[in-house]
Order: structure tokens, then C-alpha cells, then sequence
DNA sequence: GCAGTTGTTGTACGACTGTCCAACAAGCTT
DNA sequence: AAGCTTGTTGGACAGTCGTACAACAACTGC
């Protein structure tokens, strides 16, 4: 008898707080795009994460605090990948807005995966004052890059904020859309090269309009 | 004694089949308003419309039937209002556009109310083949018409497709925003008025480049 | 090696979900 | 007035939901 009690390996790992909120996260994002709103729940989460259920009511107050919290790092990724394809384009201000828009329909960005994180927060914002103030937060954060890119663009300060508010829109309807009628699957659906292309023709015509009349 | 079995009121009046029907979409969208997507049930819903919960069953095959058929007649209520709105417009092309943005933001269309239907439809889309389907066709119909007023404005036939899908877009997009951040509640929201003067100055835009350019 | 800390487990709990169906009764037909 | 059709009821059903909590165990510091 080499051992009396068998050393059995631990029945659990214990993480750092903020590593498990990870985990956590990630794993509600993952349940999100393969189950959609409605199969989202503590269980399945939890499953996916490979922790046991009790573990998620201890990091997050509840599971609409732990869909804000995926909403949010799903946006700060959205974020990251567009200041990336903004920084890969180069100095020249319209060619950087050009990539802006042309990264918001590619993946990882336009991906049909990620409608059911932006719905299932949505239904929250009306009920719930304090994912409203994060929506509010978030979106104001986006709009002001685009202000910023459109003002390198020589877009005079009195119609920044129209434009930005409507390229923003522009943007946020060709990717609801894209996302919700994947091409291929109807006849009329646009693809992303087209979202890309449509968006970049509004530009044209919103910055040169402001050029020749302003 | 002058009734030996004392006449009760019915216990319930019949219906029939398409009132009772059009009765639970109306209370559907009614829950829909008041609790949110998250507060939506089969008993709410019965409770609403004052009924028994059994009787949701016995005229949808499902919650999520209900649902889409909630989103068609919440639709069907847009579509008319837009088409009312573009009638007493009158003849003039460009001011039928301009009644159709507007008409867009006002109410009854643009209400914080009117979102919960449209993120619970949204929430179903992709994972629900006949519900894709009838968003397609809803989308493809909201787009002809645009397209179509387009046309009216002179707007080359080249060009119609992409400046359908780019207004219809942008016209959600704001609305979606705008139902998401009513007014008031945070400091950089825009309102209806301010939405439907940045439709229309992206309108101005791309129908002056379409005419000094093709 | 032995506490002490605390991340983690697993389950119990009550409330609620959607669906189903046998019994009932409203209103039309005869 | 009696019968029939069928819209309607109301509760049963199995399941899932989110949350709470006592017990357990992995790791830290001693």
C-alpha cells in the first residue's frame, strides 16, 4: 500500500474573481449566439462554463447583470476591432472612415452570432434605468469616434452631430438587417459587400454636399 | 318566487374565431407595451384579454405563433399609418418622401412602446425558419414601397435598389435609437423632430447627387 | 502540518413556464 | 324544446426558471 488516502485530482479549480467573470462572460456569449435569447439561462451558462450553477448568482446580482456585463464586452470588442481596422488604413481621414465602415460589416463585427446579445439587451433597456444609462453611455461613446473620424474629414462642426447620429443609424440598420437576413437564405437580401458599399455612397454624398453647399 | 333557476348573466361570450383572434394580438401587444418581452406570457396575455389561458392554445399553436402574429398586425398598423401619411401629402414627389420619414418618428410609429414587439419578433428570427421567412417578406415590402418613392423623385433606376435599402436603413436605425433613448432621460439623445431633419437631409443628399451626378 | 479564508458545489425552494385535455356551456339548427 | 356543434373553461402536468444557502474543499499564510 503506497498511500492510504489516493490523491485523486482536485474536483474543481479555483479562479482569479475577475479571470471566473471572464469565463463567465464569454460563456453567456457563447450561449447566446448557439441557443439565442430564449435557451439563455443561469443552467446553461453555467454548463457552458463548466461551473456549477450556484457559482454565477456569486459573481453577477443576476442574470440581466450578467447580460449587460456580456453586452458590454461585446461592444468593447466591436470597439477594438473597428479602431483596428481605422488604425490599419492610414492617415488619409476618408480612407479611415471608409475602413470604419467597411470593418462594421465584416466579421467579427456583422456576424449573426451576436444578435441574440444585442436583443436580449435591448429588452432590457426600458425596464431596467441602469442598462438604460450603460446604453446610453455606449452608444454616446460610438457616436463620438464617428464624430471624430467625420471631422477629419473636413466636415464643418455645425452638421457633426446630424451626421454622425445619422451615419451611426445608417450603420446600425445595415447591420441589424445583415445580421438578421443572412444572403443566400432570401433572394432579396444584401450582402456585406453591398452594406459596404451603400454605406460608403451616403458618405460620399453627406461629405460632399457639405463641402459644396457649406 | 318568480324564478326558480335564477337567470345568471353568460359566463362567457363566444366569439367569433377571427375577432377572438385579432382580440389576443391586440392584448399580446398590449403585454408587450407594459411588461416587456421578459414579462410576456401565455397567462398574461390570457389575463389581458380576459380569458381563459387554455383559450391561447386553442387559436395559436404557440407563444411564439403569437408572437409573429403580433409583429404582423403591429406592422400592418405601420404600414397604413406611412400610407396615410404619404396620401395627405399630396402629389408633389419629394414632399410624399418627406411625409414618409416624418410620419416614421412620430407617433404612433416611433414609441417606446412598439419595441418590445419588435425585439421578441427579432429574438425568434434566427432559429425559427417560418419566422425568417415572414420577416423577409415584411422587410422586402417595407422596401418596395420606399422604392417605389423613390422612383417617383426621380431617382435613377440604377440606383434605386441601394438608396432603398440605405433610407430604409437609416430609418430604422433612428427609430430603433429613438425608441431606445426617449428625450429627457439622457443628455445627448436627439428627438423625433431632429430625426426626421437628419432622414431628410440624407435624403436631400442623396437625390441632389443622384441628379448632378447620373 | 494546521488553521483560516473564500471560491465553489449541489441542492432545495417557490414561482413560473408552455402545453394539454376532459368537462362545460353558449348559441345555432332542427 | 331538444340536440348538436364547438368556443371556452380551468386545472393538471412536467418541466424550467432565478435565487438562496449550508456544506465542502482548494488554496494561503502561518
Amino acid at each position: 500500500m503506497s498511500n492510504a488516502t489516493p490523491l485523486r485530482p482536485p474536483a474543481f479549480r479555483r479562479s482569479e474573481p475577475d479571470a471566473r467573470r471572464a469565463d463567465l462572460i464569454a460563456a453567456t456569449a457563447r450561449v447566446l449566439a448557439r441557443e439565442g435569447t430564449g435557451g439563455t439561462s443561469v443552467r446553461a451558462i453555467a454548463v457552458e462554463a463548466g461551473v456549477s450553477p450556484g457559482l454565477v448568482g456569486h459573481y453577477f446580482a443576476g442574470i440581466d447583470a450578467l447580460v449587460a456585463a456580456t453586452y458590454a464586452h461585446v461592444e468593447h470588442t466591436v470597439s477594438e476591432a473597428l479602431d483596428a481596422a481605422v488604425a490599419v488604413a492610414g492617415p488619409n481621414p476618408r480612407a479611415r472612415l471608409d475602413a470604419f465602415v467597411t470593418a462594421s460589416f465584416s466579421p467579427p463585427i456583422a456576424s449573426g452570432e451576436l444578435l441574440a446579445t444585442w436583443t436580449a439587451f435591448w429588452s432590457l433597456v426600458r425596464s431596467r434605468p441602469d442598462i438604460a444609462r450603460q446604453h446610453d453611455e455606449q452608444y454616446a461613446a460610438f457616436r463620438a469616434r464617428l464624430e471624430a473620424l467625420l471631422a477629419e474629414c473636413g466636415l464643418p462642426a455645425a452638421r457633426l452631430r446630424h451626421a454622425a447620429i445619422a451615419i451611426t443609424a445608417l450603420v446600425d440598420g445595415l447591420w441589424l438587417e445583415l445580421c438578421l437576413s443572412p444572403v443566400g437564405l432570401s433572394p432579396e437580401a444584401f450582402s456585406a459587400d453591398e452594406a459596404g458599399a451603400i454605406a460608403r455612397s451616403v458618405l460620399d454624398a453627406l461629405i460632399s454636399t457639405g463641402r459644396s453647399a457649406g
